[in-house]
DNA sequence: CGGTTCCTTGATAACGATCAAAGGCCGTGG
DNA sequence: CCACGGCCTTTGATCGTTATCAAGGAACCG
């Protein structure tokens, strides 16, 4: 299960848990869980990326974060506790594991450090949003093309022998724009200018950091 | 300490929190903790309004949400150990007390209960900040500001005798154009074209709103 | 190869930011 | 009590960014 909050277990409780989860393999584009359904449980993040979204009852949508391997989905719908508030999505090949309410709760009822590794988490989370949330009030659309260019270096980017960052976005424009409270259009047209600004380089959904630096200082310098 | 996350509580835990709780007043205007600061344990608000804000480095600034009595803040920055994320401002006059770190840290762990009311705590949080930036993205100034009406009717909201709502707003036009990412001219224009459509009274920061589902009708319908 | 889906490009329009100035509100001090 | 200065709000005019609309092109897949 890799290095995550379960760490915190101790291997009798481990096993417990082991016992019971569910693991499972999602294609990209497939639904690990729906906004409005009940919340059996929780989700961990293997491999692959997933994408979640809040939808409005117009139907519109936004896509709030994207959870790569390692995070943990629905923690906060659970303790919420009335049905997922989001939905998550595959973005490409997807591993999750499933772990139900009920070992869970026990597991957090005798162990107080998974729950601080739960609170550290969330807090997490919190930040981001809270983050994303500054950057569509006080930013323009390049900027915020940067920012989440900047967050998903970090999980899919690569350094290349020029010293380069390659990074692969594991979403369609279409979704890059709707992350950043976007149309594509302009995301297209915003990448077209760092392109010509020479920034960055864009080959399909193939995204290369030329110079971080640089980068950096164009967030900086931004009019807006 | 009224009905808040403390009532999991045993008497005994409950009453070394008391012993190392420090309760202190502010008046409107002055800062509780500031961004950056060391985080040396949370702070309950127990009466009054707060403004969390966060700063960016070039000192342009947004408003993230207000807490109201019975909240908890800088909780999040508490689990995630590095220094308070934000700043926390009283909007009028304000108690609140600060747990040192360690009595709260011992109470949870010897407490999961406690840990669950946080956890609990900090999926609304997530939530209202997922709503914010749903919002922000999807909906235009006016659809916004009534959205800031409407949550705060719930804490600031007395109903009249002719069946309306009238909101006693805890911010300054200002304030609340930084909450919903536009500026104070924006929100002023936004509000009287409510007016005019005969939907809300400004007087003041008094505002009452004459319909509640004419209101969220409004919403509904929005073009944007 | 035809279909779909996604991306680009261009033209236009609208929303909100920005700038500037004037008017209220309130506390302070004469 | 009135005068003053500061801060907030309103109002008007203009500008810019981005949404919107529309059409053409590229990539992908059965």
């Amino acid at each position: 299960m890799g290095n995550t909050e379960w760490c915190a277990l101790a291997p009798n409780q481990l096993r417990a848990i082991d016992t019971a989860k569910v693991v499972r393999h999602y294609r990209a584009g497939e639904t690990i869980y729906n906004q409005g359904d009940a919340c059996t449980g929780i989700h961990c993040v293997e491999s692959g990326s997933v994408a979640v979204r809040f939808m409005e009852t117009d139907g519109s949508s936004k896509m709030l974060r994207i959870a790569e391997a390692g995070r943990t989905l629905g923690y906060s719908d659970f303790f919420g506790k009335s049905g997922y508030r989001t939905s998550a999505v595959a973005l490409n090949d997807v591993t999750v594991c499933h772990i139900p309410a009920e070992p869970l709760h026990s597991a957090l009822t005798h162990n107080p450090a998974l729950g601080f590794a739960f609170l550290a988490h969330g807090a997490e989370d919190l930040r981001e949003a809270d983050a994303q949330n500054v950057g569509q009030a006080l930013h323009n659309v390049r900027a915020r093309t940067v920012q989440l260019l900047l967050s998903l270096k970090d999980k899919h980017g690569e350094a290349n022998d020029a010293g380069e960052i390659e990074v692969k976005l594991p979403l369609a424009w279409q979704q890059a724009a709707e992350m950043i409270g976007a149309r594509p259009e302009s995301v297209s047209r915003a990448l077209q200018a760092l392109a010509e600004d020479e920034l960055v380089k864009v080959s399909g959904r193939m995204v290369t950091i030329m110079d971080l630096d640089l980068l950096l200082d164009d967030l900086e310098t931004a009019q807006d």
